[in-house]
RNA sequence: UGGGGUGUCGCCAAGCGGUAAGGCACGGGAUUUUGAUUCCCGCAUCCGUAGGUUCAAAUCCUGCCACCCCAGCCA
């Protein structure tokens, strides 16, 4: 049979199964899964491994199933579960079907009775405290529970009374009989139900009783007939238990396999679903799809197309060392995306008038609406000379290889003319108030003349008395050094940027920190926003220097 | 310290015994009415380290070093 070309570690895997017969039973059928618990909003990280497994699911033409990994109701809310398939068919990923762990409560707990059935669970009275106790540590084995060896038939009775209530919560757990002394601390006797008076979402209080992880997450992938089951490095240390779980359940096979990959880390960006929590949660940001977010909700609010973040994935691959990407790897995706699909506009940061002073009337320009793609149109735009340009596109004292404006020096208004500086006026603070030019009529855009008059620099501006058509949003930086309720903020926020940039426009040259000029991308959601008849855009976004540096 | 993992260019990452892909970043040049884009060109004699096997190793073996994960009735 031809197999398709592995692209990554986890396909050869899934390659050497399939040449190995194990997935016959099932006509080699691959099947995945999305599992995410409903206690937050997905980001940039579970994007990774969206891509991971939905590339398996159209690679092999498989199976995946969306599951809400809901086995602790006092996290988890349908608040949550929505947001997570609106972010799923945002990015534009089809799923079979959409499951809940909770769908499989009865089944599970039948196959707990079958576990105590089989002596490969107990009931075991000790508290938490006790729990941790005599779990060991790293190097000295743990010490057997005193009711590791209730008979078949007390344990039943007791897990039974558990199921009906009988017990307050922490009073019992069920535990699974391995081994106290094994090396690997999750082998040691795990606790598998614990007791919570919590209402679920979904079952509501049918149950008082619910399902560790380490449970119910391979006896799920086993009901549904999941055969690779991906998850992150972490759980590396769950393989044996998982497997220990999955061979006694009485499943046929294949059984499903467990295979682990490096988690996404990008510079200077959150990826943990707690803090990300903490900051809506305490009001540092105005909601889980606020645009400074990674969540996909956020990323979607920044104007971030989701091809890019898909390319972005591909480009970073798969592997199992631990890495952090540089943001400027997924600033590139992004950029490269707007350049061929974002529609331009022209914006003014920090603006300052610039008046012509021999022109007169107004007249219409035509602008590409994307030069980078056919017959996407032109759009006008109203010119009367006297517009806003930016005040770092106009220097008093220009550095070596300034192209932009200067005292007595020529640059070209983006799509009108070039026009030169004569005078500048100040404010009594001694800034600069308006900057008088004149232009010259013969170098109109796309006039094609020949003319001696020449202008290193192309400057964008707004007309004082039209504005111009795009929106835009202001936006604070996501946090403050001060305001940092905990260390761990600081080493993963942006604290530097003055503005995020969100959207989808021109272009943009900026100044970065050490004052080197560089092009910034202007995207976003552009609100207007007059301000002396002007479009003020407050909000600039540097995806060249990194808009989370 | 016991166990499980990982170490290839500044950052990711291919490579699976035959003599170091690609992307990002960076540097140089050409075009350019966005200092963008596009376009060339450059960028690891070397694969954590020390040995060994082999005609031949980043790839096999051995020792060592570094880093990550695990002692939730979270996932």
């Amino acid at each position: 049979m031809d197999l398709p070309e592995a692209s990554n570690f986890i396909e050869q895997f899934i390659n050497e199964d399939i040449r190995a017969g194990k997935l016959e039973p099932v006509n080699n059928r691959v099947q995945v899964r999305f599992p995410p618990e409903p206690n937050g909003y997905l980001h940039i990280g579970h994007i990774k491994a969206m891509c991971i497994n939905f590339g398996v699911k159209e690679k092999y033409g498989g199976k995946l199933n969306l599951r809400m990994d809901d086995t602790n109701p006092a996290k988890e809310d349908y608040e949550y579960v929505n947001s997570i398939v609106d972010a799923v068919k945002w990015l534009g990923f089809e799923y079979d079907k959409l499951v809940f762990a909770s769908d499989y409560y009865d089944r599970l707990y039948e196959i707990a009775e079958k576990f105590i059935l089989d002596g490969n669970a107990y009931v075991c009275d000790l508290s938490a405290a006790e729990i941790t106790a005599t779990r060991g540590t790293l190097t000295e084995p743990g010490i057997p529970s005193p009711y590791r060896n209730r008979t078949v038939e007390e344990n039943l009775k007791l897990f039974r009374e558990m199921r009906d209530g009988k017990y307050p919560d922490g009073a019992k757990t069920l535990r699974a009989k391995i081994d106290m002394a094994s090396p690997n601390l999750n082998m040691r006797d795990p606790v598998i139900y614990r007791i919570a008076h919590v209402p679920h979402y979904r079952t509501g209080d049918k149950w008082c009783i619910y399902p560790m992880y380490d449970y119910a997450h391979p006896l799920s992938d086993a009901i549904e007939g999941v055969t690779h089951s991906l998850c992150s490095l972490e759980f590396e240390n769950h393989r044996p238990l998982y497997e220990w779980f999955v061979e006694r359940a009485g499943f046929s096979a294949p059984l499903p396999r467990q295979i682990e990959f490096a988690r996404l880390n990008i510079t200077n960006m959150l990826m943990s679903k707690r803090y990300l929590k903490k900051l809506v949660d305490e009001g540092f940001v105005r909601g889980w799809d606020d645009p400074r977010m990674p969540t996909v909700a956020g990323l979607k609010n920044r104007g971030v197309p989701p091809e890019a973040l898909k390319k972005f994935c591909a480009d970073v691959g798969v592997a199992k060392a631990y890495s952090v990407v540089s943001s400027a790897q997924l600033d590139s995706c992004i950029r490269d995306n707007l350049n061929f699909n974002a529609e331009r506009a022209m914006a003014v940061l920090n603006p300052v008038k610039l008046t012509v002073t021999n022109y007169s009337g107004e007249e219409e320009l035509d602008f590409e609406i994307n030069p980078m793609k056919e017959g996407s149109g032109v759009r006008k735009i109203k010119f009367t000379g006297n517009v806003y340009i930016d005040a770092d596109d106009f220097s008093l004292d220009p550095p070596p290889k300034y192209k932009r404006l200067q005292k007595g020096g020529t640059v070209r208004l983006k799509g009108a003319y070039i026009v030169r500086c004569d005078d500048v006026l100040f404010d009594e603070e001694g800034n600069v108030k308006q900057i008088l030019c004149t232009y010259f009529p013969e170098t109109r855009s796309g006039s094609g003349a020949e003319t001696p008059i020449k202008a290193k620099g192309v400057i964008q501006w707004v007309d004082a008395k039209y504005g111009c058509d795009a929106e835009f949003r202001r936006y604070q930086p996501l946090l403050k050094d001060e305001q940092y309720p905990e260390q761990d903020y600081g080493e993963r926020l942006n604290t530097e940027s003055e503005q995020i940039c969100f959207g989808k426009a021109e272009p943009y040259l900026k100044d970065s920190a050490d004052g080197k000029p560089f092009q910034a991308m202007r995207t976003g959601y552009f609100k207007k926003c007059s301000e002396g008849g002007a479009l003020i855009l407050s909000e600039i976004v540097s995806l060249k220097d990194g808009y989370n540096k």
